[in-house]
DNA sequence: ATAAAAACTGACCAGATGGTAAAGATAATG
DNA sequence: CATTATCTTTACCATCTGGTCAGTTTTTAT
């Protein structure tokens, strides 16, 4: 079966429709919550059966567990750049800017996370807690460091991260407002 | 029956039981989505029976109707406050204020109301696109006098309204994330 | 006190939904 | 070509869930 372990290499057809699925499932799982996204649904817009789903992924579960883990290296990979030789200000600017481009051109998956965050993260809180923290830590160490060195002035670093993802995120995550608001 | 007319009077034992019914389904729908949400969760969060509850609402669907008519009242006013004969600088910044203090204290609005639009607002779209775009309008204009004037810099004033709606009601609706990171 | 109205309950129903089993169709392989 | 492994479908099942109903209990009004 195509649901076994890892380690079993997996066909051309196989990588095909478990792509297929993958895509489908950001889509309804994105705009629909979880628990409001049906397995239906997704077969739907897979173009596929309910059972041949579940033939590729052993439960609805699993299928949103796989979409969230390969969003979370996307999601890291911005604050990840922010690097400690270069010229703070740039660094900072630079970081807005590929947050910004990732809300517009990964709306999907901002709004996955932000379906994932506003229910109380069941499924993501470990690593929220893990590598997100300490990756988060580092940086905000940095920024302190820069505000040490006088090189900026000095800031609340975490609110500062908190503000980027605020409002960068705000765009995909509401966009429906920002339409209806700004016709 | 409770559910009859509006025009009927209410006794004492359906306001009663009307608030506790809304309480509960507040914090249900907050924590879980519309879909997410069950009856028998805001029954056992309310002390009540399922069918109890239906003799208050005629649905699950009437329970968040009436939730979500309620915020918008609430939603709207501290914008409604900034005052066109009022000091530009001062009157933003208390809008500001405002709208944290509303985060601060009412996060299941916040995070109803999040779940909402998240979801494509389909039961408040009429409500973004009618009263909320009309006193967003009105508002932005008033920014641009303000700026047309010589008052404050010059500045988009949707972008600016929409910056200040990310990262207020940012600290309700992902507060799970910021607890985490934060520990 | 008593009748009427309001409030409440247990048992139940129909449809939706996650998931399974077994058999049939298709593709890969020797 | 034949055999095997992979893939897909049809027909289900069990559970959950929104909602109903008939009847019982409690409250209110006279």
């Amino acid at each position: 079966m195509a649901r076994s372990n890892s380690t079993k290499k997996i066909t051309r057809i196989q990588r095909e429709k478990i792509g297929i699925i993958l895509d489908a499932a950001l889509d309804v799982f994105s705009n629909h919550g979880f628990r409001g996204a049906t397995i239906d649904m997704i077969a739907d817009k897979a173009h596929l059966s309910k059972p041949n789903i579940l033939y590729y992924f052993d439960s609805k579960d699993k299928i949103h567990e796989m979409l969230l883990s390969n969003l979370l290296e996307t999601w890291l990979e911005p604050l990840k750049q922010i690097s400690s030789t270069g010229e703070p200000i740039s660094e900072i600017c630079c970081y807005v800017e590929r947050k910004l481009e990732m809300a517009r051109d990964f709306p999907q998956e901002s709004r996955l996370f932000a379906n994932e965050i506003l229910q109380g993260a069941p499924r993501i809180f470990h690593a929220l807690n893990g590598p997100l923290k300490k990756l988060t830590d580092e940086k905000v160490a940095l920024i302190n460091s820069w505000a040490d060195d006088g090189k900026i002035n000095s800031v609340d670093p975490y609110h500062l991260i908190f503000s980027i993802w605020a409002i960068t995120q705000h765009y995909a995550d509401f966009d429906v407002q920002i339409l209806a608001v700004m016709e």
